[in-house]
DNA sequence: CCTTGACCTTCCAGCGGGAGGAAGCCCCAT
DNA sequence: ATGGGGCTTCCTCCCGCTGGAAGGTCAAGG
């Protein structure tokens, strides 16, 4: 299986997986040709991958969740710890976001829009 | 005014000050000895870039809300636009991230988190 | 046999918005 | 004269890719 197809497969850029061998999440073979040679192994990670990115892990978490996930000893709280801290990751975003959304909002609300210079969005920034 | 005070009194890093010189927010003059020497006019910006980076809004965004700030003949039209632009963008991140934290809660909340390796996070994000 | 085009390879640069650090001036107080 | 803090420039690094350049490989068609 060559990269394309690993691509298709897994959902993944080719770009997106060669970046991941660089950081030694997988080492496929290669082909006489150079090419890479995706096993189905191979394929399971970059999907497992492509899942946990998708719900926002970082790649050194991803790093850690993929070797839980290899380890059949793992302990389950483990896993969970991960999750959580990257919950409350999530959660501060949001709440920062939700922050200045919430004061952005009542700027946008209280600006006419028009052709007059007077708006409260930059009297807001500006000093004094 | 060296860099140090601008620095206290607009509440940005020096760091951050020399780095919005060279994008162009700021042309500071220069002493004899090469220091930066701001003005009351270029602390007002820096205040302002603080305010308006506080709320999100991006690099170039920053640069033409300053263009608008400057401009007495602007149109408040013109600022809301760029303020609702950013707003939308906002709303998209916030959006994402609630997905996101909303499949992950799910998951981390049916772990037992234990020493057992049995883990529906893990479940989920294995292929099949 | 030659060309075309799709696929693959490597390497290098860049995105945003700075942060961190090295090496070296400048200036003031002791 | 010595120490310490502030200032300067320059360079690298962060994250997670993404784009592009320059070139090798392969299968099909003429």
């Amino acid at each position: 299986m060559n990269i394309g197809e690993a691509a298709s497969r897994s959902g993944l850029p080719a770009k997106t997986i060669r970046y991941y061998e660089d950081v030694g999440f997988i080492k496929p073979l290669r082909d006489t040709n150079g090419y890479r040679a995706f096993r189905e192994t191979e394929l399971h990670k970059l999907t497992f991958l492509a899942r946990a990115r998708a719900l926002g892990f970082t790649i050194e978490e991803c790093r850690a969740l993929l070797a839980l996930w290899e380890d059949k000893a793992r302990a389950s709280a483990d896993v969970k710890q991960i999750a959580r801290g990257h919950l409350d990751a999530i959660d501060m975003k949001i709440a920062d976001l939700t922050t200045m959304r919430a004061a952005l909002s009542l700027l946008v609300e209280a600006c006419a829009g028009d052709h007059r210079p007077d708006c409260p969005i930059l009297n807001d920034m500006a000093p004094e």
